[in-house]
DNA sequence: CCGTAAGCTTTACGCCGTTCACTAAAGCTG
DNA sequence: CAGCTTTAGTGAACGGCGTAAAGCTTACGG
């Protein structure tokens, strides 16, 4: 009876101490795993071609040529699958942003942001439907799915990390801490507490500006991949990196000219 | 053959001048429009229970004691009723914004600003799926309905509005016109021509503020509803609270306490 | 009064997720 | 090796979905 999540045949035999290799995967678990990835390649296809509706388990399972029970020896359903699309999406979405900023030399704070939210942009237009599942409201009922929930913390974390070496620099004019509200403050702490950041590291006033700093672009890059401004306004490229330009300004980022396309 | 947008069966008859009354609308379309009436309340009531995904014809049929077919004779698909319940929703939420601002006085700008703001986040998040029926991604294929873009851009409209006032009392520092780049300006025309707002009236700098308040308000309000970093830091009032302050810092605003709940 | 159209039902097709019973193969164990 | 157990996968089936076509009933308009 496969109950549990996202593995419902779970691996009893592997240290079995092969001949040569220490700790080999198996022959089983590495066509299972094949399988999986392949699964998941799929519905990324489907995904990326016709929208999160567009990915039924029948579709994948015609692709793959096989029949969608079958599927469900792999994922628990539907549900299931995308879940763990979206976990993977995640860290594919870190990565893109951590990856922009590491070319850049250490003590460039400012390219690096920079390199990192374009990356960020970037990302999210030229994958819609992918950045749509994961930033998507989630139907009233279903529960958050606890990979996801880490996966996206984790891209949270990655995320602030960039700010670390600008809010120690001390650039940017800072909020005193005592103009925070206590029930904001309140909040922030638990913020800090699930991130990873501590109070020792960054003060109320640095969690309170990184917080706008994403909320400006979220909502400028999500506004962007409905493409709800784009009837009355087109290209929003201008807008974001006027924006860009205004979000570090206080840090007398120099902004000019994004070195990519 | 039902092949137009919204109305398959149009009215022929309707101006024969009735006994009494001047234009009667006909007891035969009074009829109907109750119908109408009654299918989208009912699409309304199953996606603000079950999110947009629980919105089915069949479903709504069934509610309503008839069978699916039958409302094509009101709407021409799934698709067709979900955007008139979109641009329904669109004047609801205009007119939420507009009527949180109306009771004030017309000179205290910051007030009408502030409440429509916080009606804004109110009416979303008391209706989130509604909110995200509004305002998600639509898949990849599907063109954008008339009567939605209309009522989108109206909300638009009546939202930005609302800065006239404070624009022309000149509180807010705007960024010169020529600090804006020649993109951005030319975009900022487009916007400008379809809001109605004219350059007369508004500066680019202006335009360019009202831009940076929408962001910044979509993308908090958005994350809210989505419940994304609610699993983080909990309650987000006092979060948006803060930026609110912190947008209209520049004229300087006052304000304290939000008097709704 | 009769033609015509509107409102609605029945039937049907092809999708979908999911369950269940089943087979065939692979792996482990004695 | 034999034999048992687990795994991967199939086929049929249930119920729900959008929607197209055809037919029936009722009300309206000439």
């Amino acid at each position: 009876m496969p109950a549990e999540a996202s593995a419902p045949t779970g691996g009893g035999t592997q240290a079995q101490a092969g001949p040569g290799e220490a700790a080999a995967p198996g022959r089983r678990e590495r066509v299972r795993e094949a399988t999986l990835r392949e699964i998941k390649d799929n519905a990324r296809r489907r995904l990326a071609a016709e929208g999160p509706s567009g990915v039924s388990l029948r579709a994948i399972a015609r692709d793959m040529g096989m029949t969608a029970p079958g599927l469900y020896r792999y994922f628990s359903g539907l549900d299931d699958l995308l879940n763990a699309v979206r976990a993977d999406l995640f860290h594919e979405l870190s990565e893109a942003v951590a990856g922009a900023a590491a070319p850049l030399p250490t003590d460039d704070t400012d390219g690096r942001i920079l390199a990192s939210l374009r990356a960020f942009r970037s990302w999210a237009l030229s994958h819609r439907a992918e950045f749509s599942l994961l930033f998507a409201t989630p139907a009233p009922q279903d529960a958050p799915d606890q990979r996801v929930l880490e996966a996206g913390q984790e891209f949270a974390a990655s995320f602030f990390s960039l700010f670390d070496r600008m809010l120690a620099e001390g650039r940017i004019p800072l909020p005193a801490d005592d103009e925070i509200g206590p029930e904001l403050r309140e909040r922030l702490d638990a913020f800090a507490a699930k991130t990873g950041f501590t109070i020792d590291n960054a003060s109320y006033g640095a969690l309170r500006v990184l917080m706008s700093c994403w909320v400006r672009l979220y909502g400028l890059v999500s506004m962007e991949v409905a493409e709800h401004l784009t009837p009355i306004m087109g290209d929003m490229e201008p807008l974001f990196e006027a924006e860009l330009q205004d979000i570090l300004a206080p840090s007398g980022a120099a902004c000019r000219a994004s070195d990519q396309d």
